[in-house]
DNA sequence: AGAAATCTTAACAAATGCTTAATATTACAG
DNA sequence: CTGTAATATTAAGCATTTGTTAAGATTTCT
């Protein structure tokens, strides 16, 4: 379980069916804030934040559809999951739901044991397992996530060649032991000829570069060659 | 196992067999009907509206093909899962079983482990999970319903070819991680073979074309291969 | 069997980035 | 402080990689 007390908002204009959820969702562990109209939805998802957002498709104010639509395409809620209510006869609605964001949807009426697995499934979806971890490796500022390659310096994501990237995760690899050229070129496979000289320096020039501000954790050794700043 | 408590009609004019299923299924926790004669299987169908129906094609009142026709041609009853229980004479009795209507056949002599299997083979494809789910994958504005194998790339609905749809299946599961051609390849099953690599190119090629203004969640990775943006 | 859709191959165009070379800057010895 | 060697930077040519298109081969459907 991905987060046994996550915060659940449910908005539906039954309030047999609000009473209903409230009491059973509540037993299973969940925290539950009901809402009868969109107009209060929104406001109660700026107040509360919840994680995941059970929505009825037929609403007074407004449909359940636009208001998906108009969450997920805000910034600040668009991360929220949301679940459709739905009755079977709108099957058409809950396709247009789905294609407009909505995570996943139910039928009503629905067993309570159902919904529950729905909404772990749809929680784990939209909060996977953070000790899972991808690998990163950090330097300064400068980190590098290993799995999709990408480069991130003060914050900001950076394209590195693969060059560039090969040399950036040896340096930060060898831990701030000194890497000579001839040890880098090794490292990009293209150390057997090592003809002309220049090549490493013109890789680090770009590199650090594209660094910017944080191009200060690659420190040149004198006569030997690069190590990464341990700071 | 989807319903544990099935209830199953069984028609059969041969006294032995139906005492035997009575007594083998019963043991497998199903709950059984039985019935010897076409007429009396539609009246049971309406009272004990059978989860299942395992069906003699030769009956004394009228041919099992004929009254598979019927139940599968009638609204009502259309949706209930029938298996022919057929000689192995009767083969071509079975084709045209088939062609009306009918979910399976077994061909008796059978055991009964056979013939579990393979009702609980149908029970499953009529019956599906509903703790299933609706799984959707999101990608920035693209969105694939796995249920229905539907994409929409910002709210419009896009058609993909089957390695498409796997590509982009296997670029969203991935999660950012960088895939390369070959394991791209190796999703679609085409891995082994195909020497010459451009194939995915292409493929990525059309895929992106279809989901249009969407088409920056995929991004190439120069040298390495693909991945989904996370936007 | 014929038609339509899809997959694959091949070719060329475009882009990317590696490398070279030429020039500027810095580090170090004396 | 000055000269020399080492390193940094920049720009441009070239090779590789990728994007795209169209035609042929294959599969699928009717």
């Amino acid at each position: 379980m991905v987060d046994m007390n996550a915060n659940i908002l449910v908005v539906d204009d039954e309030r047999d069916l609000l009473e209903l959820l409230s009491l059973n969702l509540s037993a299973e562990g969940y925290t539950i804030t009901t809402v009868e109209t969109g107009k209060e939805a929104i406001s109660a998802i700026e107040t509360e934040r919840p994680d995941l957002i059970l929505l009825d498709i037929m609403l007074e104010d407004i449909s359940g559809i636009q208001l998906t639509g108009k969450l997920k395409n805000s910034p600040e809620t668009a991360s929220i999951p949301i679940i459709l209510l739905t009755a079977k006869d709108t099957e058409m609605d809950m396709v247009v739901g789905l294609s407009v964001g909505a995570d996943d949807y139910v039928t009503k009426p629905f067993s309570t044991k159902v919904l529950v697995a729905r909404i772990e499934a749809v929680l784990r979806r939209a909060y996977p397992d953070p000790t899972a971890g991808h690998q990163v490796l950090a330097a300064g500022d400068v980190r590098v996530m290993v799995d999709s390659r990408r480069v991130t310096a003060s914050g900001e994501s950076v394209n590195l060649t693969i060059v560039e990237y090969e040399i950036l995760v040896a340096l930060i690899r060898a831990g701030g032991k000194v890497l000579s050229r001839d040890d880098l070129k090794t490292h990009l496979g293209t150390a057997a000829q090592s003809e002309s000289g220049r090549i490493i320096d013109v890789h680090v020039a770009t590199l650090r570069k594209k660094l910017g501000p944080a191009r200060k954790v690659i420190r040149t050794v004198h006569r030997i060659g690069y190590r990464i700043a341990k700071v």
